[in-house]
DNA sequence: AATCGGACTGGAATGTCGTTCCAATGTTGG
DNA sequence: CCAACATTGGAACGACATTCCAGTCCGATT
């Protein structure tokens, strides 16, 4: 087995290896093994056997774990937030559509919002929360409040899409399909009508209302409170 | 921290274990590991050292890490939302009490952040979510919003304080002292600035806000935010 | 009092992971 | 053609969560 070693090259790159390793190639790879089966999915052995190739490849284009997670989430949020640019409308549709996009983008790819979430955490110059940071902004210019409130206006925004995604992707994960949905609500709202009445009175009254609830709907209604919240001002 | 040298084994319980192993003990000392090391400062073997036993006797009581750290997330919140039980405000201060101790408890303990984001993300029958929904829920019925909106107001104030809880702890993590916020902010702020101006005209109009604002405030001023949603309405 | 069984302990062992290392390979320019 | 260099991939390493098991303790039963 020592001397066999002389060939062992084998003609591997005969395989499917007809475009060289690339950043971009990893990421989508890494995307896709996400997609597939979730964040404990991608490993870097997992990795190297997609891309027919070893783990020491892939830390020539990608410096470590964080990087690639960074890297696969920039690249979904990027793809999210770009649909919507064309269709123009006014300013409370924009943010809508920005939200929505979000929004869907998580359900499609459930360890979304983990990602996010971290990202943010890690700190504001990191290109996932910028990148929603400005898709926000942008419109909040245009209704009508004044600069110096921009910030804390987007900010908030901000955080409320965010801290929604992260809740709705747990209906993403159980809920494949409209039917699971439904029963996945019905498991929420009865584990919620078991509380012990002295110490959740309010998530034990507002069960049923969890069952019936739409979440993009519900979404969209925050939304609104936020912008109507706004304007009152 | 007194070795008894190589004296046999036996009279191990000599040491320090006066108390007993329990679940408690042990999630007390999960969170004096985060706190003092961060996420990755809570391993079974650190864990193990620091109660003086191995790791099989933590799995006795503890399932698994993320129990574990469900575990000690659960009993710093709350700590954190059981505070301004006593002091009757009005609801609008008291909703806005249950937020300060999250903001509070979170700038303490800046693993709290990620831990809480998780939880939220693994579904709303988790008991910090729950902890959160009900400490809010509470007083949003006083505040006079009709019944039928009650689940669809306090998920959004959920929503928010969760999202804008998770970003602010970048800031704690980084800024230990005032002195330390403030070069923090500078260094976001100079980031900001420098961004490409047709990629990111928004973020870099509000750099200077950035530098100036003081999180506290702005947490605050987005739940007036919501709040003045609410009664717009 | 002796013993028996289950609660509890802790050290050793297992398998997987991220990461590093390095010999081998392709590629490029002189 | 050959040296420098960029890139590859497989093996090896250390740290981790988790499991296993041979013990130890303690209260109930006889």
């Amino acid at each position: 087995m020592c001397q066999d070693g002389h060939m062992v090259a084998r003609t591997r790159r005969a395989q499917r290896r007809t475009e060289a390793l690339s950043r971009e190639r990893i990421t989508e790879a890494a995307v896709e093994l996400l997609d597939a089966s979730g964040e404990s999915g991608l490993t870097f052995r997992a990795l190297s056997e997609r891309l027919a190739t070893g783990p020491g490849a892939i830390y020539w284009h990608v410096a470590n774990k964080g990087e690639l997670l960074e890297a696969a989430t920039d690249v979904v949020v990027a793809a999210a937030l770009a649909e919507p640019a064309e269709a123009a409308g006014s300013p409370r549709d924009e943010i809508r559509a920005v939200a929505l996009g979000l929004f869907t983008a998580i359900a499609e790819h459930p360890w979304l919002a983990t990602q996010v979430s971290l990202q943010l955490s890690h700190g504001p110059t990191k290109s996932v929360p910028l990148r929603i940071f400005e898709g926000i902004g942008r419109h909040v210019g245009a209704l009508g409040v004044p600069e110096d409130s921009w910030f804390t206006v987007a900010s908030a925004l901000m955080h409320y899409i965010l801290g929604s995604a992260a809740q709705n992707a747990s209906n993403a994960r159980v809920a494949g399909s409209v039917v699971d949905r439904a029963e996945f609500l019905d498991a929420v709202s009865a584990a919620w009508e078991e509380l012990d009445p002295d110490d959740y009175p309010f998530t034990r009254a507002v069960a049923r209302q969890a069952r019936e609830h739409d979440d993009r709907q519900q979404f969209l209604t925050g939304i609104d409170l936020i912008l109507a919240g706004i304007r009152a001002r």
